[in-house]
DNA sequence: TTGACATTCCAAATATCTTTGGAACATTGG
DNA sequence: CCAATGTTCCAAAGATATTTGGAATGTCAA
């Protein structure tokens, strides 16, 4: 390999690279999975993600650099949105490799999302079940993701709100609660609650990331 | 969300952005591009990557580190490889994501393989064509990987011997060729120099890591 | 046991990244 | 035009990565 031809693979592949920085934080890590939900401003970003403002529009830079993240003016604000599915699906599968190689995954995985004490369900299996209106689908995440995007036939109740709001749930179908995606914490915390107070209630495996990576149905806006 | 949980979701980011940061350096993508071609030893990575022994024995252990390459003893040499496919697939998906949406990427990429200027064939085509008997299938790659998984019945020279080897080549059926992968150099350069010695020939779009991923059949060992 | 060899460890120099407060900039509404 | 507000830019401090030579380790063969 000549010198020349050397010289422009490392060009290459340091470009390459500049995707690879973008994904090697933990806190850029946590922004992107906020915006795999949907399109957010740099304040409501920072505030979520518990960064200083101005880490949190130095960060966004850095992915705005790679070109994985664009901007949108409106008005005053700037919102934040992924570049494309491509990018979402990069994140999903960096966390699934992670997973699958490091054991400090697991346990990290399990501090925080609170062991696997409630039962699960799979995508197909809830398709199913809610087809046969079988089973209610709860999405707790904050309203504004769900607005972004939703399972068809959701109710909308953030985890937040769930204790006082629990009533709108009827007693006796089975609830199938999800949220972000596999590992988001809100539903576990939902199914915990819902369980402890005798529903009947399961999490989906994973969430509104992989569902939308699957190609399954998506509902945008207001509920039907 | 409380303190607690706000420590452990940053642990859990943190083990996930293990993964990102070794994918966060030229040089260690690099060393991917040749790992996921077949395992080599330390020294042969080196040299292949143009890298001090010690600095690649370094970007080494950070990728081991990650989990996203395992090692394997043979006397007194150490053997890299990937972890397994996912990690296979999680490089070929950085490098698209940076290409969608990086400009330099396409720049740098056409300063490497030397703009688009030999014809190419798509993998379905190459597999019906092959099939018929109809084109002869070239691997240029260095020997030692096309041991370590080729398209079946591929022939091998490696670029470096074309010259003297052109001769093997039937003189009228049309050749393809292909090399590690969609960003490899090898394959341009047999190409362009077959064409310009009055020989049919064209580059399969990507290579074997693609290959590889969309579970085609792949030959290992000698030719049959 | 010794010598040869491949690889890793260590330490130090350099370079790059992260975080932060304060200043600067852009947009909107008064 | 001015004030208020959201965001980015700048500079500096601290933390982390990269690269390298030389020493240490582990394995094999003589």
């Amino acid at each position: 390999m000549s010198e020349v031809d050397a010289q422009a693979k490392s060009g290459l592949y340091e470009a390459f690279a500049l995707t690879g920085k973008a994904l090697a934080s933990g806190k850029r890590l946590e922004l992107l999975d906020l915006l795999a939900q949907g399109e957010r401003t740099v304040e409501s970003l920072a505030k979520a993600a518990g960064l200083n403002l101005t880490t949190a529009s130095a960060h966004l830079q850095t992915l705005k650099r790679a070109g994985i993240v664009t901007t949108r003016r409106e008005g005053v604000r700037i919102h934040y949105r992924l570049a494309g599915d491509d990018v979402a699906r990069l994140f999903a599968l960096l966390r699934k490799v992670a997973e699958n190689h490091q054991a400090t995954v697991s346990t990290a995985r399990d501090a925080y999302l609170g062991g696997d004490d409630t039962a699960e369900m799979p995508r197909d299996e809830l398709l199913a079940r809610a087809q046969a209106g079988d089973v209610l689908v709860l999405d707790v995440r904050p309203i504004e993701e769900y607005w972004a995007g939703h399972i068809p036939g959701a109710l909308s109740i953030p985890v937040g709100e769930l204790s006082e709001r629990i009533e709108e749930l009827p007693q006796d179908t089975e609830v199938v609660v999800y949220c972000r995606g596999e590992y988001c914490v809100l539903a576990h915390e939902a199914a915990r609650f819902l369980t402890d107070r005798g529903r009947r209630a399961v999490r989906l495996h994973d969430g509104m990331l992989e569902w939308r990576l699957a190609e399954l149905p998506v509902h945008v806006g207001e509920p039907a």
